[in-house]
DNA sequence: TAAACTATGTGTATGCCGTACACCTCGCGT
DNA sequence: ACGCGAGGTGTACGGCATACACATAGTTTA
């Protein structure tokens, strides 16, 4: 536990109890992690400076520093604030799956709340609190199913994956948005033109026979972009899921090998 | 063509073509892209910068921005450069399955190469050529496969957020080695041994068996770190590629209800 | 009550970054 | 011979993270 490195050693320990008598705390760990997760939360990542959330607060920049002692660590702190894990995982479904989908949902819950949890380096949560604790939600989902450890773990990764892909490209088209000039739907429309004015027979055959076939029409009756969202999520969730149900399934009856 | 945002114009010309006769090129917008491509590979994509990639060429800052009119033009330049595809996907395995199998080997390969190409903002690639080509390609992989264009499009952004999931966590992992101060395996060791301290049954329970039942055991007879790698690309994408496959034989005999 | 200590906040300075802008200097076409 | 324009440079600005010396005020101790 005294090895650990500086930030996590934060996270472990529990809560800074106060040395002695000091009292006048004005600024705190918690309101400088709060204000900074709402910055990023509002203005993406991007925007907290040290400067930027100090004057937030009302305060100078270097006052920051009395309660962190880098700006990675701050990062670390705000992670696993926001990555903190809902109550709801601690009641289970009984079957892996439906489990597994209710871990991912919420997962996803929170990477929509927070678009800027896909950009920490996935090496700085390794030995965090709220990391561990979905970890073990996660395992505890897949009980009772007939993986070694190991497959468990690859496919909670797999699926690890795949929510952050999805955040990735809701952060990206965010961003992006945030630094048009021209409202979403009119630079939406005017990347969909380009495409479809690039796209040639020549150079792009298949990609063209796509665009004319509906890649770009959407499916159903959609009209909310949130909807729609929902369905490419639960499209590739499903898919994943499937291809994990072929693996227990082979294993269950292991006897039928192929011709 | 001309309405085309600045960086991607260049990207869709057919090369400079030397504007009257001057000659003395001495920098060239290539010899420029290729430094930045090199450098970003040997040192990371963070170690690129305007003055130390110009340095290295033996100019000065200032000089570069005669070829480019902002670093993120750069990075787009870089990006396209990178991304070409390959010509062994014009000629392409008939099956579906081992064709797809394919198309993302040849992405991996080139992630594996550049790993800072995941760290690029996803609606930046849009409109380049090599990306249109490397979606024309995937698509005519599915050529055969009775989905709808939409869904084969749903498909082939699935695989492409696991190839990126992958590359991320080999970025990710790079990039904090090089910041440690230990040896790669020391520092390993050190999170292994981290892990296990902070992993107890009252907390972690699930994660507790798993670890003990072997978790962080690596599987078969690995030893060399490539194989493990190898193995955990070819476990995702064998799952989601069973995915698809389920998909695809439910739309070929639609009759079977579930009971 | 006075003195010392210490947690908290500030101001200043350093060295990076991207890039705007004014300049300089060639070699070419006139 | 001249001047124009392309290619290269130097300086300067504002923003960033952060090191370090300093100011202040409240508690503890003498």
């Amino acid at each position: 536990m005294d090895e650990l490195p500086e930030g996590l050693r934060r996270l472990w320990s529990p809560e800074g109890s106060a040395r002695q008598g000091q009292p006048r705390p004005g600024l705190t760990l918690s309101r400088i992690v709060e204000a900074a997760v709402g910055m990023a939360d509002e203005q993406g990542l991007g925007s907290v400076s040290m400067s930027r959330l100090a004057r937030s607060l009302g305060y100078t920049t270097m006052s920051l520093y009395r309660y962190v002692s880098t700006k990675d660590e701050l990062l670390l702190l705000m992670h696993d604030s926001a990555w903190r894990v809902p109550t709801v995982l601690d009641d289970f479904p009984e079957q892996w799956r439906p489990a597994l989908v209710l871990w991912c949902r919420e997962q996803r819950t929170i990477l929509h709340r927070h678009p800027w949890l896909e950009r920490i380096r996935i090496t700085e949560r390794v030995g965090t609190p709220s990391q561990l604790t979905w970890m073990d939600r996660g395992l505890r989902a897949l009980g009772g199913v007939p993986l070694t450890e190991y497959e468990k773990g690859q496919v909670l990764l797999l699926l690890n994956g795949f929510l952050f892909w999805q955040a990735r490209l809701a952060a990206d088209l965010q961003e992006s948005l945030r630094e048009e000039e021209r409202p979403p739907e009119e630079a939406i429309m005017g990347v969909a033109d380009m495409i479809k004015t690039l796209v040639t027979a020549d150079r792009f055959p298949a990609l063209l026979r796509a665009v004319e076939g509906g890649l770009f029409a959407l499916p159903q009756d959609w009209q909310d972009p949130q909807a729609g969202a929902d369905a490419d999520f639960l499209f590739g969730l499903d898919r994943i899921l499937d291809g994990v149900q072929d693996l227990i399934d082979r294993r269950l009856a292991p006897a039928a090998l192929p011709d």
